[in-house]
This record gives structure tokens, sequence and C-alpha cells, in this order.
DNA sequence: CGCATTTGACCCGCGC
DNA sequence: GCGCGGGTCAAATGCG
């Protein structure tokens, strides 16, 4: 009974589909079929009276052909290239899929044997038992690296899309920049937010994901991510330092090429933290000591290292909490804010880089806003790795070159207008957040706002600097990984709540606005991607991968995210991992965290930092 | 007693 | 050079 329900859990996770009832023999079946491919040599090992070999064969082949007989019937579609293979042991055993085949075979074994005999078939059936269990585990086994590959699939098309999606940027640029003059701070904001090329900068948002894997992501966790997805997140991207950081980047420029591998290495690695000059850099300088500054040129300095991302959501209490542990450190009072502005650092491990900022809203004080910078050096815990792979995810779209310059706002209007991403009469539910860039802030900054229901979002007029696209968020999902915050964990939405739609709006604000051009094709793929998969974790996943590109917004979602510290908080303390600053109360939050163990910290952008606001 | 928070001092970059 | 503001440090304080 106990394989049985492994074999039948593992028979599922494999083919995603149910066979349930199926009987014993066929799940295991389904499950062996597989692993006869690659494992039939187990069987050998295994010393089987002959007439039991036999019996196991037929039963091998019975369970392989009831497997996918079962699954023909379920899946037309399934497995088209196994198919054929199987048939012919079908035909062969001339055995109905039926699960009775199994019956049959063990009834046929009794009658060969005597009494006597029976005892030898049962420790021959033990020992079937044993290597069936083995091979199951060889499944399983085999099911992850799978998943794996898959992971690095899906990696490697995440990348190939970002580099389109420069490439389309690039070319809009271009064509904006022959109507419109450059102002003074025409620069481009991509350039000063990131000025590694572009195309590093999508290699890198890929690479997070594959970090996060490789430092022992498991399947689930990557579940966890996309049910943190909700997202409907503005962000708001404020680039700064735009002075230094042209002045950088003048020098820099050139040095982007070496300094996009630096940081790519970098970013695979959790301890990495930027270095730079920059008083205001957050981390703590424990990087490589033996790196000498010499050899760390101006690309260091680089701005894109200081990214931040901000979200900022309604919340009565004082702190937001992500899953993450945090130590106060400071508090100041922000000019032009009547609120302090608390900061904290991660005390989930010692030495790790990650800080963040809350603070609220002078308009609205209800809003709080969390401003993430860095990434994490540790595993975190679910809940921390949502937060995470949805500020890195911000963060590498900000980083990607999503931002741009001014023309490319315009373009933006222009383009994005047309195809209707502002256009309520055509997505009347377009429920995603902004995200904006904008150049006034001294660091750039994503910012995702979880406080505007979609139609408020939709109507609400971005600045004038400003544009604003939809931004598929969350990436969770492989793509993840991480920013730094690894906010990131699962998270998932009560039964009530209504998944939201994957894209976010983002929108470009700043002097140098910056805006992600995207091109309306991929942006309806993805958009059509999402919206034909029902499967929401699925078309999350979709619109992550899509992150860099411009998402698309998607009929359906409603409102605004609100976001209960409380609820986050409660289930940290559910898992015994509770934020130690966080005080939440009760909650009664859309969004949950999904209890869970400790998850490797997916790989977050470099210096990136995220802010949340709740509100 | 240990840990976290508080809070004033300090550092640094930037603008004038 | 000076002042301002953002950010951090660290001693003092509070809490369990
Ligand atoms: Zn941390």
């Amino acid at each position: 009974m106990e394989k049985q329900g492994r074999r039948h859990h593992i028979s599922s996770k494999l083919f995603h589909h149910s066979v349930s009832d199926c009987s014993f023999n066929v799940s295991d079946d389904g499950l062996l079929v597989d692993a006869t491919n690659n494992t039939s040599s187990s069987n050998p090992s295994i010393p089987i009276p002959i007439p039991i070999k036999q019996l196991f064969r037929q039963t091998k082949e019975i369970k392989e052909m009831d497997f996918f007989s079962d699954n023909n019937i379920m899946n037309d579609d399934a497995d088209d290239d196994e198919e054929p293979r199987r048939q012919p042991q079908q035909d062969c055993n001339n055995n109905p899929p039926a699960v009775n085949t199994g019956l049959n075979l063990l009834t046929l074994n009794s009658g060969i044997s005597s009494t006597s005999a029976s005892d030898i078939h049962q420790n021959s059936n033990n020992k079937l038992m044993t290597s069936l269990q083995v091979e199951l585990e060889r499944l399983h086994e085999e099911n992850g690296e799978l998943k794996t590959m898959l992971d690095q699939m899906t990696k490697s098309y995440s990348q190939l899309q970002a580099q389109l999606l420069i490439a389309m940027q690039k070319q809009a640029q271009n064509r904006l920049r022959e109507p419109i003059k450059c102002e003074a701070n025409g620069m481009l904001a991509r350039q000063f937010m990131d000025p590694r090329p572009s195309a590093a900068a999508a290699i890198d948002h890929v690479r997070d994901p594959s970090v996060a894997y490789s430092s022992g992501k498991t399947p689930a966790d990557h579940e966890a991510f996309s049910l943190f997805a909700p997202s409907n997140l503005n962000i708001e991207v404020m680039s700064t330092e735009r002075d230094q950081y042209q002045r950088r980047l003048q020098t820099n420029i050139n040095c982007a090429e070496e300094a996009l591998d630096r940081s790519s290495q970098c970013l695979g690695s959790p301890n990495y933290t930027s270095k730079s000059g920059d008083p205001h850099l957050l981390d703590d300088d424990n990087d490589e000591p033996n790196r000498s500054t010499d050899q760390v040129p101006v690309a260091d300095q680089v701005p894109f290292r200081k990214a931040r991302v901000s979200v900022r959501a309604r919340s009565e209490a004082p702190m937001i909490s992500d899953g993450c542990q945090w130590r106060k450190y400071g508090q100041k009072m922000a000019k032009g804010n009547p609120c302090p502005r608390a900061y904290y650092r991660c005390s989930m491990a010692i030495g790790c880089p990650v800080r963040k900022q809350v603070q609220r809203l002078a308009e609205d004080k209800t809003i709080l806003i969390t401003t993430y910078e860095g990434n994490h050096s540790h595993p975190l815990p679910p809940a921390a790795t949502a937060m995470a792979n949805t500020t890195s995810a911000a963060a590498a779209m900000l980083l990607s070159g999503s931002t741009t310059s001014k023309e490319a706002h315009q373009y933006h209007h222009h383009h994005l207008a047309n195809s209707g991403f502002f256009s309520n009469s055509q997505l009347p539910f377009f429920a995603s957040s902004m995200a904006t860039l904008s150049a006034s802030a001294p660091f750039p900054t994503i910012t995702l706002d979880l406080t505007q229901s979609p139609m408020q979002q939709f109507h609400r007029i971005p600045p004038p600097s400003s544009s604003t696209f939809p931004l598929p968020l969350h990436g969770y999902h492989q793509l993840m990984g991480g920013l730094g915050h690894p906010i990131q964990a699962p998270m998932y939405f009560p039964p009530n709540y209504k998944a939201p739609p994957p894209s976010a709006g983002l929108s470009l604000s700043g002097g140098q606005r910056s805006t992600s051009t995207h091109s309306s094709g991929m942006i309806e793929t993805v958009s059509a991607a999402i919206a034909s998969d029902p499967n929401f974790t699925a078309a999350l996943a979709e619109a992550i991968s899509t992150i860099m590109a411009a998402p698309r917004p998607h009929q359906g979602h409603q409102g605004g995210i609100n976001i209960n510290d409380g609820d986050i908080a409660n289930n940290n303390a559910a898992r015994g991992v509770v934020a130690s600053t966080n005080n939440s109360p009760p909650p009664s939050a859309n969004i949950g965290v999904r209890p869970g163990s400790l998850q490797p910290v997916s790989p977050q952008l470099p210096r990136s930092c995220t802010t949340f606001s709740t509100n």
C-alpha cells in the first residue's frame, strides 16, 4: 500500500496527470515505463527465478502498456513520441490496457507454481518490490534532473527573450532618436541605470534562477514562487545618480564588458556584494579581499549595483513582514516627510548585505514603502523567497534595460497606448501595477505599487515624465532568483483571492525616463500565452519569463493587492521564521506565505534594492 | 544576561 | 569650505 501511494504520487509528478483510477500496477507501470528505458539493467541484478523473471517482464510490459493506455485514454495528446514505441509491446502482449492485466499475471503465476512455490513467489515479489522501489527512486531522481533541464531551458528561453527585447528596444530607441532630440538629461536611463550591455543584463537576469536552482532550490520552491506571483504590482523605478552615472558611464562604458563578466560571476555568488566608493552603498564591502581596487575599476562603481526595488502597500503595521529577519540599525527623519525612515539590515545570517528602508508615505501614512537593497547571502524561507524573487525580477527588469530614455518614454506612450496597454476600453480590468522609473531618485529604483487597484492604476495618470507599462512581475520561477531579497517565498492566495494577472503596469518616470520598449508582438504573445493558459502558475511563469519584455496587461483581474503584514508575519511565526522587527497584527491577508522550509537563496541581483510598501 | 532597539554622533557626497 | 541630507555606527537603553 505504501508503495502504491508513493508510486502513484511519483507518477503524477512525472506526468502531471492523474491516473487516479488506475490500479496499483498501473501506477507503477507508469513509472516503470520511463524507468525501463534507462534503468532496465537494475532488474538483472536481482536474482529472480526464471518463472518470476518472466512474470516480472510481463508485468513490466503490461504495466507500461497499462500506463500508457491509460494515458492515452486520458490524454490523447500526451507522449506522442513514446506512443509508437510502446504500441508494439502492447500488441505483443495482446493484453488490454486494463488494470486487470496485472492481476491476470499474478493469477497465472500462482497457477504455475505449487504451494511451495508460493513462498518463492512471495520472496520474489518482495524482491520485485524492492527493485521497483529502487527504480522508482531512480525515476524520481530522473524527474528531478528533467526538471533541472527544464529550468535550464526556461532560463535559456528567458535569456533569448531578453536579448530579443533588448534588440527591439534598441531599434525603438534608434527610431525615436530621430524625431526627438535628447535633452541634457536625455541620456538613456538605461545607460546610467545599467551600464552593462543589455545582453549582459539579460544574462544576469536569467542567471539568477540558475543559481537558485543550483543552490538547492527544488521544484517545490518553484511552486512557491509561482504562488507568490500575484502581483499586480506597480513598479516605480527611479534612477538616480544620473549625473554620477553619466559621468561614470563615460568612463565605465568601455569597461562594460568586463564589468558584465564580473557582475555575472558575482551574481552567481550569493555573497557577492558590490564594492564601490559610493558611500551610499549598503553592502558591507565584505567582498573579495583579494580583489584590488585597481583591478576593479570603474566597473565596480557602476550604478546598476545600487538598483533598488521598492514596494508600496497599505499597511497599518510598522513594517511588512517579508519572511526575513531584520534588525533595525538606524532611524532618521527624512526631509519632507514627517514620518521617520527606518533602516533595517537582514539578520537571518551574519554578514548578509541585504538592507531595507521602511517609511510611510507622507501623503498617505497608511502606505508603507519598503525598499530593499542587496542580495541575501543565505537560504531564505519560502516567504522571503517570494519577495526576493519579486524584487529581483523587478530589479532585473530595471537593470536589463527595460528602462530607457525619454524618447523611449514617448515611444512607450505611443506604442503602448496604442497597443491598448493604457486603454481602458480594451483592458478594463488591467490590473497591473505600474512601474515607474525615475531619474530623480539617488539610485535606480523600481517601485512595486500594491496600493492601487488595477482600475485605479489604470486611470492613474503617469507623471509627465513617466511612462507605464504592464509588468509581469514576479518572476518567480526561475527567473526569479531573486532580488536580493529573496523575497521570495511561496505565497499563496486565499481561496477567495483571485489570481491577479501576471502582469503589472510599469511606469517609467524621471528626468530621464526610461521606459521599456517592447514589441507589441511580444507582448501579445506573452499575454496570449498567459490568457491561454488556465494554469495561473504556468501563466505566471510565462509572464515572468518575459519579464524583460514588456508584459502586457491581462484581462484579468482585479484589484490592487493588499498585503497584510499580519498575514505574512503570522505565517512566518507559524513557520518559526519571524521577522524580529515584524510586529504585525493579526491579519487577514490576501497574500499568505506558505509554510515551508528554508530555501536556498536564489541569487539576487546585485545591489538591487527593493522597496516594499504595504498599504 | 543576551539580544534588539533607540538615538545621537559620525561619515560621506553633493551643492552652493 | 561649509552646510545639508542620506546613510551608518555604536553606545545607551529596554525587554524578555
Ligand atoms: Zn539576508
